[in-house]
RNA sequence: GGCGACUUGGCCGAGUGGUUAGGCACCGGAUUGCAAAUCCGUCUACAGCGGUUCGACUCCGCUAGUCGCCUCCA
């Protein structure tokens, strides 16, 4: 066993419980995430499966195991199609516009640690032998160029879901008269007419929206892997139909794990249930109260704008402040705490780097990188005894169904210590290095940032004042500040002042412009 | 109609059969030339009604409300 001491519990989606965590072939995982289908950009929404798998990636590695983590882009199906006849251009342009979209804003939030990201074009052949197999074993069934899968041929069907075929509303379509029963779904669509195609054995046509999943991921983690995850609305249909598609072309389970997390939703102010309910729907401007769930149809606003106006940073922790299984109330007046939340951290780590020269923001604490590499014994130091157990709650936190917003709180009383340390030690900038204070700084230091690690925040200096439009809006403050000022002090003719300001200014590169109706400036 | 989740203090959000969550905001104090920051402290809770129990916010039931999925939304 790769570490004997982790106890990781899992909740699991197939069973509806907390499991302990017991990898199919340890130290080895296989995570496999459901990517985006790749035709709008990427919503606030979409980024919450990959952050708690991120975290989930780094913990797993923290713990020991050495996970290897999959999130497909799925760059065909029916909205792509659709998508690429209304802007007049190819699918393949518009995904690949939109997973770069994508990318550019996982790397914003310090999603970085997915080792495999394949496409559903490039697995064209694997997917039709997918598709044959289920055929050959009478799983499945192809009319007119359409294959489907049967329902009624898999016992299991439903399990993860909790559903009964029978009870399940019929499905329209025009596909529905082809089908053997309702439930039945697409495993592979016959191309009409000027539509992205490829050859198979069923005629032209493109893959059914599940198959790619279930063949992607044989390919790279296997038969069975450890855990798959996604959004909780991808339980039913997707993953249902992944489950029956990949256990009955295998006789054996797909996965052993199944990882849902919560959805979003865009958020009026008030509680999300309860009385002041009806309060906070009339408080909400009609767009919010339409939207309700984020999703792409109901267009939620551009992810990368939200992140140029709050930095990616402050958004993976708001994300992380909530269990990921809970629903999250999403608008701006959140993200903006988690901004005021988050500065403490960083004036703190300002403090430390004025004493010790060491920024958290690299790896200049040089962090533990494994929970055994970790363990340290803080003999009678009052700090590390704290710190030490500080890391401990951490840990059991995250051990419990990954409670990220438990060990962040864990991080907010760490936070209060540091500072009553730093407080009560009167540590300053001459300070000597190997001073007993300084040296138990350092470590109780090193185990924080070995902790953040795994939550991946703090991992780049903080952009000053939050995000691009932010900083402009702080900055022209400033300046109409130090103009005031000038006005006046020219008032009561010191020109002198006045000048000063305006001489200071320029040599920064900010020119001031007197006009009759008042002073403006621009960056010179 | 079927399946499922949820309801914690001004707001956001953890958690537990009897013991301080945490954050933001507020208030009091320490510190500070003033302010900020920091520290200390206080104050607002577990939707309603029953039941189990020595004891429930935590378990069970009912009621009310909110939310999600039910063929292509992460």
């Amino acid at each position: 066993m790769p570490n004997p001491d982790s106890k990781l519990r899992i909740y699991n989606t197939l069973t509806k419980a907390k499991e302990d965590f017991q990898p199919l072939n340890p130290p080895q995982v296989g995570i496999y995430l459901c990517g985006p289908t790749v035709y709008a950009e990427s919503h606030i929404g979409h980024m919450v499966g990959p952050v708690i798998f991120d975290t989930i990636k780094r913990y797993l590695r923290y713990s020991g195991y050495e996970p290897t983590w999959v999130v497909n882009i799925t760059d065909v199906d029916d909205k792509l199609i659709n998508k690429s006849r209304e802007r007049g251009i190819p699918v393949s342009q518009i995904a690949t516009e939109m997973t770069a979209d994508y990318l550019a804003n996982l790397r914003e939030l310090g999603v970085n640690q997915i080792d495999y990201m394949p496409r559903a074009t490039d697995h064209m052949g694997n997917i039709i032998r997918f598709v044959e197999d289920l055929v050959e074993k009478g799983f499945a069934y192809a009319v007119e160029g359409d294959v489907f899968f049967d329902v009624t041929k898999d016992p299991g069907y439903g399990q993860l879901s909790n559903r009964n075929i029978d009870d399940q509303q019929g499905e329209g379509g025009g596909a529905a008269a082809k089908k053997r029963s309702s439930g039945d779904f697409a495993l592979w669509k016959s191309a009409k007419p000027g539509e992205i195609s490829w050859d198979s054995p069923w005629g032209k046509g493109r893959p059914g929206w599940h198959i790619e999943c279930s063949a992607m991921s044989r390919e790279i983690l296997g038969e069975t892997f450890d855990i798959h995850g996604g959004g909780l609305d991808l339980m039913f249909p997707h993953h249902e139909n992944e489950l029956a598609q990949s256990g009955c072309c295998h006789g054996k389970p797909m996965v052993k794990y199944w990882m849902h997390n919560g959805l979003m939703r865009a958020g009026a102010k008030g509680k999300v249930g309860g009385k002041s309910d009806r309060e906070s729907a009339a408080e909400a401007t009609p767009e919010e109260a339409a939207e309700g769930k984020i999703s792409r149809s109901k267009g939620a606003g551009g992810l990368s704008t939200l992140i140029r106006r709050h930095t990616g940073t402050r958004i993976r922790f708001f994300l992380l402040r909530t269990h990921y299984r809970s629903t999250i109330l999403f608008n701006d007046e959140g993200l903006e705490e988690a901004g005021v939340a988050l500065e403490g951290f960083y004036r703190l780590f300002d403090r430390v780097e004025e004493i010790t020269g060491k920024s958290f923001y690299d790896d200049s604490f040089e962090p533990a990188r494994t929970r055994a590499e970790g363990e340290f014994d803080p003999g009678d130091n009052e700090l590390l005894k704290q710190v030490d157990e500080f890391r401990g709650k951490f840990i059991v936190a995250m051990d419990d169904d990954l409670n990220t917003g438990l060990a962040v709180s864990v991080l907010f009383d760490w936070l209060r210590s540091m500072n009553r340390y730093l407080d009560e030690t009167k540590l300053a900038s001459g300070a000597k290095a190997d001073a007993p204070e300084v040296v138990a700084l350092v470590t109780a230091m090193q185990k924080m940032k070995e902790l953040t690690d795994i939550l991946g925040l703090f991992t780049k200096v903080p952009a000053s004042g939050g995000g691009d439009e932010a900083a402009q809006e702080m900055l022209d403050k400033a300046v109409h500040l130090l103009i005031d000022l000038r006005k006046e002090a020219r008032e009561r003719k010191d020109y002198a002042t006045g000048d000063t300001i305006r001489n200071r200014l320029s040599e920064i590169g900010i020119a001031l412009l007197d006009k009759k109706e008042g002073t403006t400036w621009e960056a010179s």
